[in-house]
DNA sequence: CGCGATTTGTGCGTGCGTTCACAAGCGCCT
DNA sequence: AGGCGCTTGTGAACGCACGCACAAATCGCG
């Protein structure tokens, strides 16, 4: 939750009646959020020379509950074995099926500045069924330059090329001023999935979805925590206890 | 959800009985979730000139139903009017209140390489109530080196300094195989909120909070839907059938 | 060949979160 | 002063998600 996701599906037009459902069963939103967690734990299993895990291993290693783990598999039609487990190699298959990343989508990223740079770099990208294949910015010094084998490409050029290059996902790391704007240029350009770091709400068509990352919400969620830690028993209450400030 | 989050209370001994209930009513906690977002939006209000705004408007301003906003804040015991809306600076100065942001916390970075970096230079911090207070990394190279006017240390004072320094929330953006042997650090150094930015499983005691923001997972989820909708519509998808953005 | 140990898959109760819909309250206009 | 329109605050219904607990299934061993 916390990051708005427009509906699919139904509105567009006559009722696509048969979507081979059989492929794809409706996943609860909450079970697709963990897949990628049961995914990354597996690998993780994998490269440690595990051949099968059992739902207790693997919930452990992923933080959730066993029961909750299973479930989720079984909504993929698992093929886990009794008393035995899952065999980790056709999980990581299966999971990486229904997320579709069998193949491998391009990314643009949009704002390649202090964080955007960052991002260009990153590694976990790739290992993880992404590839970065354009970079954005309005900024002229910018534009021209390369990074991690990359040409920063100016925005304006975004609609014209981002096509081409083949990107399926649109990633946002400029001030959130522009935010708006370049979400716009990214839905003309047709791409429909969008992750956005700017603190600002995006206005997108219906059958786009867009997921925010916001830093300083996650901090100021553990400072509510830490408040509330404070004001209650109060455990070790680290470093300058200042006390809580009445009304 | 999608990020764990350590029981608070509870579990320490016996029944905390009396937690002074009258100052801080048990906020659900998708409501807290949701607080930082309203926040920013009524900021954004108080800069464009706004005085007073309806439940309506700042539920549009914030991503969310308006109905849900008005039951949030009334959590929160708000003060609205009704026939007229709430007052924008009594609300920022209330849920500032409920949040802890009253007192300014400090934030330690542990792990100053691409992201962290990045995460160093960040100027969002400061404007939403936080203040980087001490940044930590193993490598040679980068301690004692000066970042935004602060000084790397070496991780291994981490437990020396941080409490000295008033870190309030412990930011981990190293390797993920280095996470959990910082994170054991920084709850050494008495910090109970952690975000963590590794891709990976951390395991904490009791009252310790742990967010963790994973950019690949919210990469999968986007792919999931990509996936989803390219099976279903068919070619018909990525039409740069640009719609009426609603406003 | 049968039995016990183990682990999956799931039915079910429970609690939380979301949403609708409406009564109560407030200001403003006549 | 009184009524009218607008907005809040919330009661109630609904739906989803979580987690317990157990039956079904499978393997290994005696
Ligand atoms: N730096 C961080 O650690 C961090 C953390 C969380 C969130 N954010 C958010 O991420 C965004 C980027 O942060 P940053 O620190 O990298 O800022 P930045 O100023 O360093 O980078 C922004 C980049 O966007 C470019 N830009 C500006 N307008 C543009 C446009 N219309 N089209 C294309 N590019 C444009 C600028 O030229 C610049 O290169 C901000 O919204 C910020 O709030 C940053
Ligand atoms: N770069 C990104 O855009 C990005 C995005 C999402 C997640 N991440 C994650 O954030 C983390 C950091 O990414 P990065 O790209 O900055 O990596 P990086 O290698 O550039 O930086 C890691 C830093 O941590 C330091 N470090 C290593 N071990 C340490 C220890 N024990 N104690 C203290 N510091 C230590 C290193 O010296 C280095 O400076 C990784 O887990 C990565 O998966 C990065």
């Amino acid at each position: 939750m916390s990051q708005a996701t427009s509906g699919v599906g139904s509105g567009t037009g006559a009722a696509a009646g048969a979507t081979t459902p059989s492929d794809f069963p409706d996943l609860p939103e909450a079970t697709v959020a963990r897949l990628p967690e049961y995914l990354r734990a597996l690998h993780q299993l994998a490269d440690t020379g595990h051949d099968t895990v059992s739902s207790e291993a693997l919930a452990a290693a992923a933080g959730v509950n066993s029961a909750k783990l299973r479930k989720d598999l079984s909504h993929l039609g698992s093929y886990g074995t009794r008393g035995v487990g899952y065999e980790i190699s056709l999980l990581i298959a299966q999971i990486e099926h229904v997320l579709g990343l069998t193949q491998r989508r391009g990314v643009a990223l949009v704002g390649v500045g202090n964080l955007g740079h960052a991002l260009a770099g990153y590694a976990g990208f790739g290992s993880r069924g992404f590839r970065v294949v354009a970079l954005f910015d309005a900024d002229p010094r910018l534009v021209g330059k390369t990074i991690n084998g990359l040409v920063v490409r100016h925005v304006d050029l975004l609609v014209e090329f981002a096509p081409a290059e083949g990107v399926a996902i649109g990633v946002i790391a400029t001030p959130a001023s522009a935010a708006q704007a370049v979400a716009d240029m990214l839905v003309a350009a047709g791409v429909t999935s969008i992750l956005n770091f700017a603190p600002c709400v995006l206005a997108v068509p219906d059958g786009v979805d867009v997921r925010k990352v916001d830093l300083a919400i996650e901090l100021q969620i553990l400072s509510f925590h830490e408040h509330r830690k404070s004001a209650a028993g109060g455990a070790v209450a680290v470093g300058a206890g200042a006390e809580a400030l009445p009304r």
